[in-house]
DNA sequence: TCAAAACTGTACCGCTGGTATAGTTTTTTT
DNA sequence: AAAAAAACTATACCAGCGGTACAGTTTTGA
């Protein structure tokens, strides 16, 4: 059982998340997550030490939340097909449905979202940061191989940049969904990515 | 000739772009940019309203400077090939040349940079931001249109969509090499929607 | 030469992130 | 039930921020 002091913890994490993907991290004052989650400033830096320290925990419980939801719908895709082509198509177009099935414009990359304040984060949560990456590309990576074991590329490609090019085009999609207050964009450039590996493996 | 007063803008908006791609909008301080223009506080205020109104002039810069750079590049694809698909593989890998041969990592999209920090912008910045994106799609649109008068997609894809996915590519690109400190990913991944192209339209 | 343009200098405001610390309540352990 | 540890509250404080106000001074160009 958690105990009191993780359950405060677990929830300032989702107010802090749901903000800052909102308003950026200098865009969102302690005041702010405090006030939603009924603590006081004691009690907030009772929990962290510092609104990097917040920013630490953010990435990593993010990192682990987008993993296991990349996981679930390969998990899926296994069911689905045995082919290791076909399982990562399928779940690139599970990853574009879930996009388009958000209510409104994608929330945000914490990741992204990080990058852009460098300044004010310290060492700790930009070593975070890139680790979430390099978790994600991983997983990609192993699919990718699966598939190399089994067909031929047309154009040779290393694995890492091709898992990392998966990364690249969500992150884009992001940017460009939310710039151009379009949706829609993020699972299109999905399934062009998708597009792409069709191209590379298969006969089409 | 420009008059001092422009001369000044210009300065100023030079060196604000600089700062605020190294650090964010927020991480910017005014009087940051003041200390390394050698203005005052006052100087500042009668040039720019506020910080929003310098980043208004900041993104319509930004845009006309990049446009520029895209069209210097179109122009020596266009010196180098007749045909519409090689103008456009040549100015991709003209492109992902000039990323390469950047001293350090990219110093970051404007265009990114302000979607992260909308909370603090007002409508019209965002306003700019949003058009500077449509800008550059019509720029790589129009060349699309033109391959697609001479050769037909092997998979059946919109103008816009096609347009908008570089525009991504490039965001991403941007910040996945900063969030891995990789200055090669984002050449990699320019390169990597040429091939898309290639496969959309060659025969490989 | 003279007005407009382009500033300088100074003082000020409310808000923010963050620190510090003393005291209080709640929970857990014994 | 008592003691100890955990989980807070309350209050006061600081420097830095964007921004305002405005009076005075220098520079520039017709």
């Amino acid at each position: 059982m958690p105990t009191k002091g993780e359950l405060t913890r677990e929830n300032v994490l989702e107010i802090a998340q749901k903000l800052m993907l909102e308003k950026g991290f200098s865009g969102t004052s302690i005041d702010e997550i405090i006030e939603e989650s009924g603590l006081t400033k004691g009690g907030f830096f009772y929990h962290f030490d510092s609104k990097n320290d917040l920013a630490k925990h953010l990435m990593y419980k993010y990192q682990q939340d987008d993993a296991a939801f990349f996981n679930s719908l390969f998990q899926r895709a296994d069911e689905l097909s045995e082919d290791p082509l076909q399982q990562m198509l399928i779940f690139l177009k599970l990853l574009a449905e879930a996009m388009s099935d958000l209510p409104g414009l994608h929330p945000g990359c914490l990741v992204a979202n990080f990058t852009f304040y460098s300044q004010m984060l310290n060492e700790d949560v930009k070593k975070a940061s890139a680790e979430t990456l390099v978790v994600w590309r991983n997983m990609f990576a192993e699919r990718i191989d699966r598939i190399n074991e089994k067909y031929s590329q047309k154009i040779e490609t290393s694995t890492v940049e091709l898992a990392d090019m998966l990364n690249s085009v969500i992150e884009g999609g992001i940017i460009v969904s939310r710039a151009q207050n379009d949706k829609d964009i993020l699972p299109q450039h999905i399934l062009m990515y998708r597009n792409y590996l069709r191209f590379m493996y298969a006969d089409i």
